[in-house]
DNA sequence: CGACTGTAGCTGTCGCGACAGCAAATGTCT
DNA sequence: AGACATTTGCTGTCGCGACAGCTACAGTCG
């Protein structure tokens, strides 16, 4: 099951930054800030924004949601805690938590954001049929899958300790 | 055309930072630099090594083989070259541009990266059939179609204000 | 009770991507 | 030749991801 045929096709996927995987989430993500820019927004800002709007946000439970770490919450909230979008409330009670919470401005924006996300992922797909962005849906999530099993996590592959 | 089946899970594929699309390629990259690290170096960095490798190398030649702008190459070749691993020449012709020189330890590293690249590649597409592979790739190479017509050079598509 | 472990959030550091603005060299066109 | 646009590489600024290290609080157990 080695793959005798085009190594050097699949290799191409994997390169570096040059890997189509790579840029075409780059790319994805740079369309989708300049669609944001009039809102001033970024693209982790408006997803936060979507997300904390449903209520009962924190940091940790945002973070799993956007697929950053704590370092990243913490300035990401910084950011928009600035700009006046949302503000950082005591969890009342957990001490150490905090829960998340819109301001008026911040919640003025979210309406507009459904919209633009689905206009991109229009214009994405286009000429794909269902079945292929189901396809491709499937593909992708077996590779996050495998990329969740090489990564540290897992042992016993290439001589890990067992725990 | 517009969606009448699964809004929602298209969407999903597109909403900012926790976008399946972006996600992969994230993790995608961080694992390639995890493998990476041991030599000191990153993706971008490997991947322009293995690039320069084949000489005659110039920074805006570089660029476009690893989906960057200017300025990403200049800090990346400065990094590059803090390490020892190249060197800037005056080109011969053109006095505007540069040539790009692997040194003797920039190029000892290059034998090295193709089988990481390889690895990675491997575990990445486990439980792909060749077909498969072959598919995703095709999808992404349309996505990416998809986005650079998008990008701003194309307009009047999904009726985008006419500037 | 006091130590141990785990969780939540913050800070510092580094590398990278995108964008805007700049100077030097080159090419072009009249 | 002189005005023009283009190309090439550099710099500054901002946002973000990953990693490491830290404090405050919470839950657990001897």
């Amino acid at each position: 099951m080695n793959e005798n045929r085009a190594p050097q096709s699949t290799f191409e996927l994997v390169l570096g930054g040059g890997s189509l995987l790579v840029q075409v989430g780059r790319e994805l993500n740079t369309e989708t800030e300049r669609r944001l820019a009039p809102l001033g927004l970024t693209a982790q800002q408006a997803a936060l924004l979507l997300h904390a709007s449903r209520g009962g946000s924190t940091p940790s439970l945002l973070k799993s949601q956007l697929g950053t770490d704590t370092a990243g919450m913490t300035r990401l909230l910084d950011r928009l805690e600035a700009k006046g979008l949302l503000r950082r409330a005591r969890h009342p009670e957990d001490r150490r938590s905090i829960v998340i919470e819109l301001t008026d401005e911040g919640r003025s924006l979210v309406p507009s954001l459904p919209p633009i996300f689905g206009r991109i992922s229009h214009e994405v797909f286009a000429g794909f049929s269902p079945e292929e962005v189901a396809q491709v849906t499937d593909m992708l999530r077996r590779i996050l899958k495998n990329l969740a099993e090489g990564t540290g996590a897992e042992r016993g592959e290439l001589g890990l300790p067992p725990r």
